[in-house]
DNA sequence: GTGAAAGCGCTAACAT
DNA sequence: ATGTTAGCGCTTTCAC
């Protein structure tokens, strides 16, 4: 027997790996050569001989062995993996409801792939953010992408200040010691305004919760717009709403409970635009002729919604890639600038 | 010196581990013990004294250190991570755009997190098929679920055939090697076609592309209905649509220009029943009057469109644990029966 | 060109 | 109650 000891119970309990998977010693043995000579044909070293290696490569194939990366990871010290973190709302535990978190977990697996990198999702209670680091404090993961940072500055700074490399997509802030990507909310905000404003509106509602980094950022995009045309900000016309999908009710229900005379609302997320317009419908108003609207992130559905929703747009696939390059930097060591994506007005049938 | 070797090249290269992580001997040094003791003490071993067991587990926590679930992985030859895997159309290479991925990715994301398992998610071209099987393979993951079963019955019959523990989100099929969890689309489609039935509809058009198995089986429901009511289903009101989100104003432009007479759709997915209201509007059609609607998946904008969509609920929150726990028991060697969960009708404004 | 041996960070027999 | 030791599956020096 060549095998010493065999300490543990094979059962296959819950979580166990699989039984009788291959392994190198199996391939070594079949091919009648040593591991380390299988290790350096899979590694296509020019060490091993022409044809030693191909028996070793076509062997393996046709019994499709594939080498175990968590030992290879463990005997590198390597690691092909990102987490990608997710805040939820511990209240009410939802569910990401919004179109616009697929789009970007689709960027970023889409940046990770090309880039040769596993994704491993999590969801952390957005009270308990510093769970967030988990993954990479158990080794499971090279750095961290958070993607939703609310109002959480100070943990996200903690972590930064552990050497966690940690990006987060939202809002630049000061006193920010970790790195973020996101869109130029502030110019979007402005886009938005401005747009309303050449169209004629002068009382244009803001729906957003400006306790958010991200929303407070385009809420002065709003009022730097109003301010260039010499429009006074209304408090009145400010609602603080949720990104829940009852949002958009919610918000025009409050603003007609307020008596507000609106011709417009630019709303912080094109959910909450298109739950506004429907509202808007059962107060018999209508869109773009009495409210104009404009959204926010350009979810594929706004060319679809009815009538199609003038937004602003964020460039998901640029943001995938600057999420997973400032990561992978910050990786190696290298400090990573935050960063600010331009956003764009796509103008549709809400402000026609 | 107590080190032997120092072999390899400490430069951090891209994807290269962090430097300077702080390892279980560490704090073996530090508490004055073995590593033995300091593992025991972080697995609440009874064996370890109550006041060695404190200061280890303090030392530990003041000096943030975790344990690296790789090596414990490999030492144990555990593992809890769960893939899944989302297949790509290449043709278009499109991002999701239909929230009913994202809602089952949060579903899982919950199911397997609350059983303490880790999500890792990979994309892969729907042509290649097998290439769902790396995590696994690799040792990455100790089974796959697979969210989509497209057309690809074959190769996913392959891989059960290979023995990969994996699970497969849709339509159970003759000659299946491999486990499925989906809704009863059988039972979907009836409910949906009835109820416009019901409503006094009988020119129901169908819009889905029944060349994927669970639509197939929704169109199998919806004739079955008519047949009931001794409706012979009218093949010009059957129009193959995709998924996309452009789908809905094609099949309604199709079904102009067939000329087909129509009063009611019923579409299989909410997103494409929603684009084809608007584009009913756009031919000055309205929903209910002209054409009743009934979607199928229940995303969560559906209750917020306007009017309300009336649609085939799946029961996602169960489809998560569905699919984790039939994944599980494969894992653990048991076979796990394919299961089809109950979908349920639900009666909003687009069927008033 | 190939093999023997050491060790990545951890756990569990087996001592003591 | 704690330490010693072997080894999970792999890669790489160092010998041959």
């Amino acid at each position: 027997m060549p095998k010493t000891q065999q300490p543990e119970k094979p059962a296959p309990v819950p979580g166990s790996a699989a039984q009788k998977r291959l392994q190198m010693a199996d391939i070594a043995r079949l091919a009648g050569v040593s591991t380390a000579t299988v290790s350096r044909a899979l590694n296509r070293s020019p060490l091993v001989n022409e044809e030693t290696r191909t028996r070793i490569l076509d062997l393996a194939s046709s019994l499709k062995y594939s080498i175990n990366i968590g030992a290879q990871n463990l005997r590198l010290k390597h690691n092909r993996t990102v987490a990608v973190v997710i805040p939820y709302d511990s209240a009410t535990r939802q569910h990401l409801s919004d179109p616009f978190f697929l789009s970007m977990l689709g960027s970023l697996a889409d940046a990770l792939t090309e880039r040769g990198f596993d994704m491993l999702i999590s969801r952390v209670d957005a009270e308990e953010l510093d769970a967030a680091a988990a993954p990479y404090d158990t080794g499971r993961a090279i750095g961290i992408i958070l993607v939703g940072q609310w109002r959480h500055h100070d943990q996200l700074n903690q972590l930064a200040a552990r050497h966690v490399p940690i990006v987060v997509w939202g809002a630049q802030l000061a006193q920010q010691l970790y790195t973020t990507v996101g869109s130029d909310n502030v110019s979007g905000g402005m886009l938005a305004t401005d747009h309303l404003i050449a169209r004629g509106r002068r009382r244009i509602a803001f729906f957003g919760d400006i306790n958010l980094p991200e929303v407070a950022q385009r809420y002065r995009g709003y009022c730097n717009a109003l301010a260039k045309h010499g429009i006074a900000p209304d408090p009145q016309l400010r609602v603080s709403v949720s990104f829940l999908p009852t949002g958009g009710a919610e918000a025009v229900d409050e603003l007609v409970r307020r008596g507000a005379a609106f011709d417009a609302i630019f709303a912080c997320s094109d959910l909450l635009a298109m739950t506004s317009i429907n509202t808007l419908r059962e107060y018999g108003k209508s869109v773009p002729g009495d409210v104009a609207v404009v959204g926010y992130d350009d979810i594929e559905l706004s060319t679809y919604f009815h009538p199609p929703l003038t937004t602003i747009r964020q460039p998901m696939r640029a943001a995938g890639h600057a999420l997973v390059a400032a990561l992978l930097a910050l990786v190696e060591g290298v400090p990573a600038a935050s960063e600010q994506l331009p956003t764009e007005l796509i103008v549709r049938g809400t402000t026609a």
